[in-house]
DNA sequence: GTGAAAGCGCTAACAA
DNA sequence: TTGTTAGCGCTTTCAC
C-alpha cells in the first residue's frame, strides 16, 4: 500500500506532528531532524494524501466546470484557459459535461458540491430551465462564476464578452470600406444571436441602410451542420440580393458563407467580403483566413479562474466585460461596385 | 456552513450510523425511521461528503486524465467519450494538460496520485522522454490505461487505433491511385508519429518507392501553430521534390499541406493528392473537404473508461485496439503524373 | 523543537 | 433495527 505520514513518522523516528511540519514548512524543525524526515520520505515515496488534508482543514483545491458540450472548439477552448491559470495555483480542475441538458446541469453542481470543490464555473448556464432557486439556493454556500451568461442573478460573479460593441466594431469596419449592403447571418437557441441582430439593426437604421431581407437565419448555429447549411442557405438568398459584404454570428458560419462565394465562384475579398465571429481555430486553418471578430476564449477561461479564487479567498464578486478586437486577415477588403 | 451527517442525526433524532445506512441503502432501516432521515436531508440539504467517505473506504471514485494538448480537437472528443462513460457510472473526472511537455506530463500523473485517484488515463503519453522507470514505477501501486501509446509497458491497459494497420490503408489507397511519390508527415513528442513512420517506411520500401527524404517533420504536431508550420515546411520541401501524394499523420498537417498547394498554385486532388488522419470536425469544415483515416474519437474515450474500471475493479489489463476506417472526401484522386 | 491528542465527515464492525 | 465507536490520513492547538 501507500505510506502515509505514520510511516514515515516511524521510520524517521519522529511525531506525525513532526513530518507534518517537515512537509509543509510552516513551523520550525530541527534541521537534523528536517534532513531524517525527507530522507524517509524519499525512501518510501511518501506522497501525502491531500484529501486527507483537505478534510481536516475544511477546504479544498479542487474547483469543477461544468461544460454544455464537448463537442464545440469553443469549449475546448475555453477550458484551456481556466486549466492554465488554475494549474499555476496548484488547483486541480474536476470536468464534467451537461449534456445540453439543465437537469444534467444541476446534477452536475450537486456532484461537484459533494466532492467538496471550492468553487464552480459553469460556461453558458442554462439559468431559465432549471428548477426554480436552483441557484440561489446555491449561491449561498457556493462561489460560481459564469461564462456568458445572460441570466443576471445576485452572488455571482461573470465573465462574458462585448458582443454588443464587438458587433459595432465589426460593421463599421466593413462601412468604412464602402460596404452598404451587408448581408446579417444568425442561427437559433442562442441569446448572442440575438444581442447581434439587435446591434446590426440599429446600426444599419441609423445609416439609412437597413434591409429585413438581408437578415438571414441558418438554423442551429454550433453543430457539425452548421458550415454547409450557412451554405446553402446562403447560396439560395445570393441569387436574389446583391450584397457585397456579410457579417455572421460565429465563424462556423463564416466558413460557410466562404465556402458558397467559392462554389458560386465569388473571389474573396473582391467580389464579398466575410467578417465572422470568435476567432477559433478553424478560423486562421482555412484558405483565405477569415478576418474575425476575436472572442478570445483562452482570456474568457483565465478570467474565469481568477474571479474564482477571488471569490473563494475574499468572498468578492466581480464581473468582467472584454472587449472584442477585430482581426483582419484576408476575407475583407473595400467595396469594388 | 454546510450540514453533516451528525446535523442530520441530530435532527432526525438517530444515530449517525443509522444516516448513513439511510443515505447508502446498504442495511435495512425501519421505513418510519427512514422517512424522518430524508425529511431532515430535505430540510438540511444534506450532501455527503465524498471526500470523508472515500478517506474512510480507503478507495475513490475520481479518475484522472491527462492529454498532452487541448487545442487539437482530437483531444476533446476523446474526453468526451471518457466523460460520457464515466457519468454513468458515477466516477468523477479530473483533467489535466501536461502542454506537449513530458516532465509536466509526469507532474500531472503525481498530482492526481496525491489527490488520490482510483485510476488514471493518458492520452498520447510520452513514455520516452520521461524520467527512466516513471511509469514501471507507477504502475505498481496505480491503475493506467494509455490511449494511442506506442510504448509497451507490462501492467497497464491499452486502448488504441490501429494506426499501423490505418497508415497502410490509407498508403495502399494511395498507392492504387498510381502515387508513387509520397510525402510523409509528422511531427514530434508522440509516439503515433512513430508508429505511422514506421508502416510508412516499411510499406515503401517493400514497394522499392522508399526515399528518406520524403519524410517531412513539422515540430509539434498539435499546436495552434501546426497548420502554419506544417504550410511552411511543405513549401520549402516541395519546390525540390516532385511528390505527387502526402499522407500527413495528422488533419492539423493535413490543413497546412492543403494550403501549402493552394499557396504554390497547386490543384487538389488533380496535381495533389493528400490524405490526413483523425477525422477531426476541421476536416469536413474545410475546401475541398479532407480524405482522411477516422479514429472515432469518442469510442476511443468510452473504451478507455471501461477498461480502466475493470482494471481498477478486477487489477486485470487488457488490449483494445479499434480499426481505423478511410474517410474518402475531396482531397484525393488518381496520380496524374 | 517536538509530541500527544482532538477532530475533519464518514463507514462498518460490534453491541444491544 | 438501531446505536456506539474506532479509525481513514492529516493538521494544529496545547503541553512539555
Amino acid at each position: 500500500m501507500k505510506a502515509t505520514i505514520i510511516d514515515v513518522a516511524a521510520k524517521a523516528s519522529v511525531s506525525v506532528a513532526t513530518v507534518s511540519r517537515v512537509v509543509n514548512g510552516n513551523y520550525p524543525v530541527k534541521e537534523e531532524t528536517r534532513q531524517r524526515v525527507m530522507r524517509a520520505i524519499e525512501e518510501l515515496r511518501y506522497v501525502p494524501n491531500i484529501q486527507a488534508r483537505e478534510l481536516n482543514m475544511q477546504k479544498s483545491t479542487t474547483i469543477g466546470v461544468v461544460v454544455p458540450s464537448l463537442y464545440n472548439m469553443f469549449f475546448a477552448e475555453v477550458i484551456n484557459g481556466i486549466e492554465d491559470y488554475l494549474s499555476r495555483d496548484s488547483y486541480s480542475l474536476l470536468l464534467s459535461c451537461a449534456k445540453n441538458n439543465p437537469k444534467q446541469e444541476a446534477k452536475c453542481i450537486n456532484d461537484f458540491i459533494s466532492r467538496n470543490v471550492s468553487g464552480i464555473i459553469v460556461i453558458s448556464p442554462n439559468t431559465e430551465n432549471i428548477e426554480t432557486n436552483f441557484y440561489e439556493q446555491l449561491v449561498q454556500h457556493q462561489s460560481i462564476v459564469f461564462i456568458n451568461s445572460y441570466a443576471k442573478l445576485p452572488n455571482i460573479s461573470y465573465v462574458s464578452n462585448d458582443e454588443d460593441m464587438g458587433s459595432r466594431i465589426a460593421l463599421q469596419y466593413l462601412l468604412d470600406y464602402g460596404h452598404k449592403k451587408i448581408l446579417f447571418l444568425r442561427g437559433i437557441n442562442s441569446d448572442s444571436y440575438q444581442i447581434k441582430e439587435d446591434t446590426y439593426i440599429e446600426v444599419m437604421k441609423k445609416k439609412g441602410l437597413y434591409n429585413p431581407a438581408y437578415i438571414v437565419n441558418v438554423g442551429e448555429g454550433n453543430g457539425t451542420e452548421t458550415v454547409d447549411n450557412s451554405m446553402y442557405k446562403l447560396m439560395d438568398m445570393m441569387l436574389n440580393l446583391d450584397a457585397t459584404a456579410i457579417f455572421t454570428c460565429n465563424d462556423l458560419m463564416a466558413v460557410g458563407a466562404v465556402n458558397a462565394c467559392k462554389k458560386m465562384g465569388l473571389q474573396i475579398p473582391r467580389d464579398m467580403s466575410i467578417i465572422g465571429y470568435d476567432n477559433i481555430s478553424l478560423s486562421h486553418f482555412i484558405e483565405p483566413k477569415l478576418t474575425t471578430m476575436d472572442q478570445n476564449m483562452f482570456a474568457l477561461g483565465t478570467n474565469a479562474a481568477e474571479l474564482l479564487i477571488e471569490k473563494i479567498q475574499t468572498g468578492k464578486n466581480k464581473k468582467v466585460v472584454l472587449d472584442n478586437i477585430l482581426i483582419e486577415r484576408d476575407t475583407t477588403g473595400p467595396c469594388l461596385r
